[in-house]
DNA sequence: TTTCAATGTGTTATTATGACACAATGATAT
DNA sequence: ATATCATTGTGTCATAATAACACATTGAAA
């Protein structure tokens, strides 16, 4: 089947393997060199940019479905995903942006189910940076990283989407595993507590935080230290993952 | 139009007013004789219960349409709602429930949009119980409020959807305005303390929770005393408005 | 060998919370 | 009229959590 003939079939027939009127957006977050970063695709013949999201089938739960939208576009298995919202402005339909794409790739078409509304449910998921290859979809002809605070243009309301998905993240950081889901196995304070300082935009003071982090038992202490570093080397740490997820369930107890 | 035509009509032909696949249910709580209750709906033809629900107009925003429910049950209008959580679970369909209602009635259908999948969209809603005037949909042949510890058998997930907002107004008490929107204009301490320790489900230091309260600014106290109580007769409270609704806001700032 | 920026750790003041006691009130019972 | 008593109004103290802050240690780089 040729791409074009996938997406005429997408677009007449889509609607018997998926939910109409309903879809999922998903918030990708890594941090990668002391900055907290969103993967987006850019959607194929516009300059802006979208939130990787998906339809859900027919005999699939939604939670189900955004992991598999966030396999597609990272490979990655097995990660944290949580619903945060959802976004029902009657208005944000994708009436322009499908014309544009369909008449682009060739295809006229009076009626579509994917020319009717959808209401797009928000996911967050939290990965590791380094083990994503991100890979674009059908409608998208590139798949990057974006720093959180340069965001470019994007469609519809995803930009809306996505403040509302790093206010959550700020708001509910004592429920969410990002020292688990968003650093590599071994990793050092100053890096857990630049994580933190990043999600939250703002400083904190480096022996609170550690006294508080360290207090919750979630940290195993290494002895090993950071090689190649300039100044004191500063010690490794893993999770305690058995403390990390019973501390993350009754929300971390500790306010920054 | 009768009963039985209004009822093909929604089934043959709803989907053209409604979209598919995604419906809205409210958990409309109130509070009275220092119990929580939330308001139910008897089925027809069954002996189940259901949370007042309803499906979303094409061209109508999802809040809009939790609102247009609370206000066709209650009669209330301009009322705190709040989605809370989204019920994807593949297996919560109507086909049971639908093909009862129908046979009842005395319809039969092949197909209908009405026996498809939906995903539905929690909205918690916080209303003063002596302005309600429960009213029924077509579906149902009561509506009535329940203890929230009397809950009857319901239909489907509902239950599950109840606990869930239930846990949800539990763990963020502090950004639901349950005070303003659960008590009477005027009301007196014990008033207060008992509504929070009724929704916490514990019991609460009197002296601490009006420090902790009172300390938040959020209450005025008239020179008034509450009559006709035997005992001391308790000062009658309203609340500053503004100061309430800057106070959520940030999130009341207090734990009990 | 010295420098120096970053790490590891401890102390103190302030604030929030939890536990608790006693005086004041006013309808009800006598 | 007076006493009773459950309930309200208010204050104190011990403890825990948080914020603010200082100094010794380390080890690569100069």
């Amino acid at each position: 089947m040729t791409f074009e003939e996938q997406i005429r079939e997408h677009y007449l027939n889509g609607h018997e393997q998926y939910l109409r009127n309903i879809s999922v957006d998903c918030i990708i977050f890594g941090f990668h060199e002391d900055e907290l970063k969103v993967l987006l695709l850019e959607a194929k013949y516009a300059r802006q940019w979208a939130l990787p999201g998906g339809f859900i089938m027919k005999g699939e739960h939604m939670d189900e479905a955004a992991k598999r939208i966030l396999k597609h576009r990272t490979g990655l298995d097995d990660i944290f995903m949580q619903q945060f919202h959802v976004f029902s402005q009657p208005d944000r339909s994708d009436k322009k942006v499908n014309s544009q794409f369909l008449k682009n790739v060739g295809i006229e078409m009076a009626d579509s189910w994917m020319f009717e509304r959808f209401i797009s449910v928000g996911y967050t998921a939290l990965v590791n940076f380094t083990r994503v290859k991100p890979v674009p979809d059908s409608f998208s002809s590139a798949c990057d990283w974006f720093n959180i605070h340069s965001i470019p243009e994007m469609i519809l309301d995803h930009e809306l989407i996505l403040k509302k998905a790093l206010e959550n993240l700020q708001l509910q950081l004592n429920y969410h595993p990002v020292g688990y889901n968003l650093l590599p196995a071994k990793f050092t304070m100053p890096d857990l507590q630049k994580l933190y300082e990043t999600i939250l935009d703002r400083k904190l003071d480096r022996r609170n935080f550690q006294r508080k982090i360290v207090g919750t038992g979630i940290l195993q202490r290494l002895n090993e230290t950071k090689k190649g570093v300039a100044h004191k080397a500063p010690y490794l740490y893993k999770f305690d993952l058995r403390k990390y997820q019973q501390a993350l369930k009754s929300g971390m107890g500790f306010e920054l």
